[in-house]
DNA sequence: ACCCCAATACTGACCGATTGGTATTTAAAT
DNA sequence: ATTTAAATACCAATCGGTCAGTATTGGGGT
């Protein structure tokens, strides 16, 4: 027997796949329904429309990504580094899952921000998805585990915006990448950093020596 | 008098804006030229089409930025850490300077990777500009100054997911972000890492031995 | 087991609006 | 007067969406 939910699995499944692949406005509603084995009429009497369509996949990547670091987080016991290995841990078998939901709201995000219609549903992922990393680094300075001089909204910002990069970098070279060693890379660079920690000591002392006696050198930069 | 380049920079501009706002598809030819004061008509005595258009957009931010970056570096004397700081205080200058252009090949790459027209120029954009960074990190390796586990093309990703990255989450949040705050967080995370040193060198130890007793725990997270 | 029927799932033709693009005309500069 | 830039009017194609109608289903009544 066929029953409602299968048909709107098929048609999410397939607009989700087109989505990310061409942009929202770059895919047609025929297009949707012929890869799920339809016709236009019928993603219809299931959604109210294209926008609608949207709205539901927001949903779906909600529940099932931000909803899962949580759980993940609940049964995580141990210090903030654990838990943001974790969270990596998560965030790494989930792309490796759901090749892409991973990237849907990065991807839909950049085109579609400033419309009235999907603005607020996207903002208000991307604030839950702070919220939760964000927490974690509050944590680990608490913990004195993590560096105290972060802002702990602006390193969760810097934690969203390597792990989208790195999905987007990875889905675009999927062919020519290898994905262990690149999960690896960012694990190593977004913790301890590029440069050796030798290095990295003596570089601190002498930065500090310099930006006292030169003021603001780094307003130039103010903007990223 | 009337220069033809003047206007074509006029509709390039009004082009990229939009563009990077809603998307390729998004946008329509009339939204281009009213907003460069224009009609429909005028565009097509200067560009074959829409989609000219945009690959001359491309040409722009390959000759600006990968360009700049070049050029930079030209000047820039010193070790692979000094041309790394330059290279990051270029980008964050030339994001500053060029709000729109900054996010362009990001944004727009990821609606249009997948098609046949564009994807040749932007993803050659992006080895250019992966070619300018890894050769920088290479030399820090040379030199001893960055880890020498790292694959620098890799970690050259990496380091452009992280400035994608920061772009993006950076125009989503623009007028809520102290942008200087920002940029430094950027750079001492891609260098140092979010964890503290001492805590860094521990768990380094700590790290190695497990690994050696687990073997391949790593499996499960390969592929984010 | 059979038939009947109401509810549902889906089709396919169609709509108005908008799209990218073209052809022709007008205006302006040299 | 000739050339060129831009405006205007127009086109075929495609868009998202609607709707009347057709299969297909599942659940009584007998």
């Amino acid at each position: 027997m066929k029953r409602r939910g299968d048909t709107e699995n098929k048609i999410i499944q397939a607009a989700l796949e087109i989505f990310v692949r061409k942009g929202y406005h770059g895919t047609s509603v025929h297009e949707i329904t012929s890869k799920a084995g339809l016709t236009k009429g019928a993603l219809y009497s299931h959604f109210s429309g294209k926008g609608d369509l949207l709205l539901r996949i927001i949903d779906e990547f909600k529940s099932r990504f931000i909803g899962g670091m949580v759980d993940t987080l609940k049964q995580s016991s141990g210090n903030a580094l654990n838990r943001i290995h974790d969270v990596i841990s998560f965030n790494s078998r989930f792309a490796q899952d759901n090749q892409h939901l991973c990237v849907f709201l990065t991807f839909l995000t950049t085109e579609l921000n400033a419309d009235v219609d999907f603005e607020p549903a996207l903002k208000g992922t991307y604030l839950e998805y702070r919220k939760v990393i964000s927490e974690i680094i509050s944590q680990g300075i608490r913990q004195g585990l993590f560096k105290k001089n972060l802002d702990p909204d602006v390193a969760a910002l810097t934690f969203m915006a390597l792990h989208d990069g790195v999905l987007h970098q990875w889905v675009l070279n999927r062919y020519h990448l290898d994905g262990e060693l690149y999960v690896r890379t960012f694990r190593e660079v977004f913790l301890n950093g590029l440069v050796r920690e030798e290095i990295s000591i003596e570089r601190t002392v002498e930065q500090m020596q310099s930006n006292s006696s030169k003021g603001s050198e780094n307003g130039t930069s103010g903007g990223i």
